[in-house]
DNA sequence: CGACTGATTGACTGCCCTCAAATAGGGTGG
DNA sequence: CCACCCTATTTGAGGGCAGTCAATCAGTCG
């Protein structure tokens, strides 16, 4: 969809796609910006690629320039429990920056193929140094997953499985949402969508057949386009009192 | 229990509990500490004082000295959905020090009597600017309640009311748990452990008395006597295969 | 046209919440 | 010291949401 950057080796003038916004950038600097693009390095990224594991040594801070990634914690017994999506302008490996012999606090996976901007730890280090206000970056990176993840705790004590469907696609659809013809189309298998919702895969694909006989949604393979997504939201707060 | 520290309106020298320590000071040299400290201003705080309410612009970061805290955050409905125990040396208010003009996150509501430091913008601002490494600190803070989160959120998708329950136990006992002759002495109703767990009062009755019955605790009003610690991080753990 | 993976549907089960009502602890005032 | 009250806690009955299991159906790709 957005010609994507080439691979570079070095880091002379990365190649960011046109419009891209990041809130790591936000709170810094246009020299700062610059300062830290020049130390980052590029790699492209291909599905299914594990770009960080929790426990693992944190060495390396990076962000997402394009595709799709999940961020999930693995619990007892091999299960996945999914934290939020990574999109393009999405930061990881913050712990990099923090205390210094730190480890991952997640496992990140990319979702599909992209690219990345990957700082190490030397350059982190070196880069806090000279600019203090990156702290504050990461600081404010780490707030807004606080609270999307309250969020999500609260969805998951208080609502039905059927409102944390409804929530999952409502938020999905903003992060990983394309706006079609029909209306936001969102690629996922009913199997995806059931995991981030905490849900089975039975009753997702139940509620998602009940959405779509009262034509607030469309169904296909792998892909489900949502013609309201004010609907979806109202599911979400409604029915509490 | 100690000797809990006198007001002082203003911060010549704050006086802290003997063996005070907090982890928002670690990776703070003594000298810095010791500045942080003179900045601060000493209060006391009674029972269900709100301390902060989410929402509202953050205006000061502060620490309990002595007491206990409960972070929540209020939802839909007027239900309180549980964050974590406050205890001596936890740090909230941690927004003030992020990007500039922010809101709380969470509500903070003060559970006993105690004593707290606060400190306010401008001494934030200027403190963050003279000490750097303040920023760490608060990366560091932050980054732990993350991790709790991300547990509590685990536990809340994946698994039963019962090891839920067995979990806040466990995870009460170590902050704000008594050691006494018969075991580890926690002052909860069943009414607040089964907010904390996100679970009806009424299982928490139930299981709570099953396990009376095998010994493993020892009810009273409004106080709970874990007998083994290790037996409830077993029930937690187990049953998933 | 198979083969594989994703999606569906129904039947069954069980955890845990709701509601109603009774019981007990602990402090207070007479 | 006892009667009383308020609140914490208990107990049982009932029901619903949603998960598991099994089997079938449907889309896509080779």
């Amino acid at each position: 969809m957005i010609d994507t950057p080439r691979l570079m080796k070095k880091a002379s003038g990365v190649a960011l796609p046109p419009g891209f916004r990041s809130t790591f950038f936000e709170g810094l600097t246009a020299p700062e910006i610059k300062a830290v693009l020049a130390a980052a390095r590029q790699e492209r990224i291909s599905p299914h690629q594990l770009l960080q594991q929790e426990g693992d040594p944190a060495t390396r801070l990076w962000l997402l320039v394009t595709g799709r990634a999940t961020a999930y914690r693995l619990e007892r017994g091999g299960r996945k429990l999914f934290l939020r999506w990574g999109v393009p302008g999405d930061t990881f490996g913050l712990a990099t920056i923090l205390r210094e012999p730190a480890r991952y606090l997640v496992t990140v996976e990319s979702a599909q193929e992209g690219a990345i901007l990957a700082w190490d730890l030397p350059s982190c280090r070196a880069l806090v140094l000279q600019y203090p206000s990156l702290c504050k970056a990461v600081n404010s990176v780490v707030a807004n997953y606080l609270d999307g993840l309250i969020d999500a705790l609260g969805a998951s004590s208080f609502r039905t499985a059927e409102q944390r469907l409804a929530r999952m696609l409502f938020v999905s659809a903003r992060q990983i949402g394309r706006t079609g013809r029909e209306g936001v189309e969102l690629d996922l298998t009913n199997e995806e969508l059931a995991m981030t919702a905490h849900v089975s895969v039975f009753t997702a694909s139940r509620k998602l057949s009940k959405w779509q006989d009262l034509g607030i949604l469309k169904k296909h393979r792998g892909k489900i386009v949502l013609r309201s997504l004010s609907l979806f939201e109202a599911i979400t707060n409604v029915t509490w009192r």
